[in-house]
DNA sequence: AGAATCGACATGAAAAATTCAGGAAAATAC
DNA sequence: GTATTTTCCTGAATTTTTCATGTCGATTCT
């Protein structure tokens, strides 16, 4: 399910820019070019996350979140507050009425995106009770990791990227060709019996039976 | 896990009755009997839940809690407002400042426990990890010093620069490439071993077990 | 049908290539 | 001057690749 955003701004060019990455990013957005306007769009579409500027005239961002706290309606909504660098005092003033978090203008569009996703994240993982991953195995591509029976394993580059790659669509078969693509690239030049080799130290290390072969098209991992 | 609730209440009554009420539920109680007190507690024990009094001499609840929120070190923590019924006001501004659930006196202890529990139970849907990471040494960045057993050890810069990547995401497999362009920059040049050597003083001074290398992709800090 | 054949993969062993740790010394900073 | 940073070289360890051989099933031949 998409995410709805209401961004909220008084400078028509920012809530442009703003708006594009975000829709690009699929993301529904709403916007608002004040905070009573804001407030109205709120009630109506009940925005995951409201980005909204404190600059503003008439009313600005604080009063304008105070209000939307006011608004028991909202209270999952959260907010995050756009302001010029270095307004420290703005920036506690923020927090004080209730904002989730804060970014500073200019805006740098891939934080703001991280940001956010990172914000929603943490909605969709509130109500959810959810724990998934019954698939044996965890690919941890931080710690470049798998864990398999609570063990951690370490594995080395080629291994974790052909690792990766099945891992990533689980069920899926990725042929032959496409793994020697993603993982050698098209300019190096190496035997056929590779892949295998390697399927093969894979299996010893995460068990056997999760990547199955598919004769003369390729590997694919099963949950 | 036992959930941390820091009491807030200048009567010493109230407090004791709650306090006795959520600790036989098993939570781990701490209690303040003004604002000041509370924002100290609070910095201490790093609370998960904190029950606050709206009417106290002095710091008022929605002082409090604007002090609160202006603490990013408790931005995780949920604020619930204890309050005489009716204050509607008060209601308001305890949302207008972050508060994130509401009570009204005369306080029915099953309500509580109950509207408690709910809260906790989203904070653990979260994916907070608990408080900062217990890594065995102790990173001073203030003095470019490592505490180890005990010892206070003094990194020269690069040293510290090194380790300070590294241990800020325990776990992390930090690639090569961001420790160069993280520690060196673009612009500047060195030679590709010239981080295996510094990963090697490090390890001399730090313990050799701690920082991990996985060939061919980079290093991490394992705590 | 049964035997021979063949394609495609598995497997074990081992060569080849990378990649690091360690020691020492040169270059640089302080 | 000393302390720090960087380079360089060697040897060891690990990873990556190749190769020869074995297996399995499907296809073909007789």
């Amino acid at each position: 399910m998409s995410h709805r955003i209401l961004l909220v701004d008084d400078e028509v060019d920012i809530l442009e820019f703003v708006r594009y990455n975000l829709v690009r990013e699929g993301y529904e957005v709403y916007t608002a070019q004040n905070g009573a306007e804001a407030l109205k769009v709120a009630a109506e579409c009940h925005p995951h996350l409201i980005l909204l500027d404190m600059m503003m005239p008439v009313m600005d961002g604080a009063q304008t979140c105070r209000a939307i706290r006011a608004n028991p309606e909202l209270k999952d909504t959260m907010v995050v507050f756009l302001s010029a660098l270095g307004e420290e005092e703005q920036q506690l003033a923020g927090f004080g009425v209730g904002a989730d978090d804060y970014l500073t203008k200019p805006i740098k569009m891939k934080l703001l995106v991280s940001r956010v996703q990172a914000i929603l994240k943490r909605i969709d993982a509130d109500p959810i009770p959810e724990k998934p991953a019954p698939t044996g195995i965890t690919v941890d591509r931080e710690r470049y990791t798998v864990i398999r029976d609570g063990e951690e394993i370490t594995l080395p580059r080629k291994e974790f990227a052909l690792l990766e790659l099945l891992y990533s669509s689980p069920g899926r078969l990725i042929p032959r060709e496409e793994i020697y693509t993603k993982i050698w690239g098209t300019d190096v030049v190496v035997g056929d019996r590779t892949i295998d080799v390697h399927i093969r130290k894979l299996r010893q290390k995460i068990g056997d039976e999760r990547i199955v072969t598919v004769k003369g098209v390729g590997y694919k991992y099963e949950p």
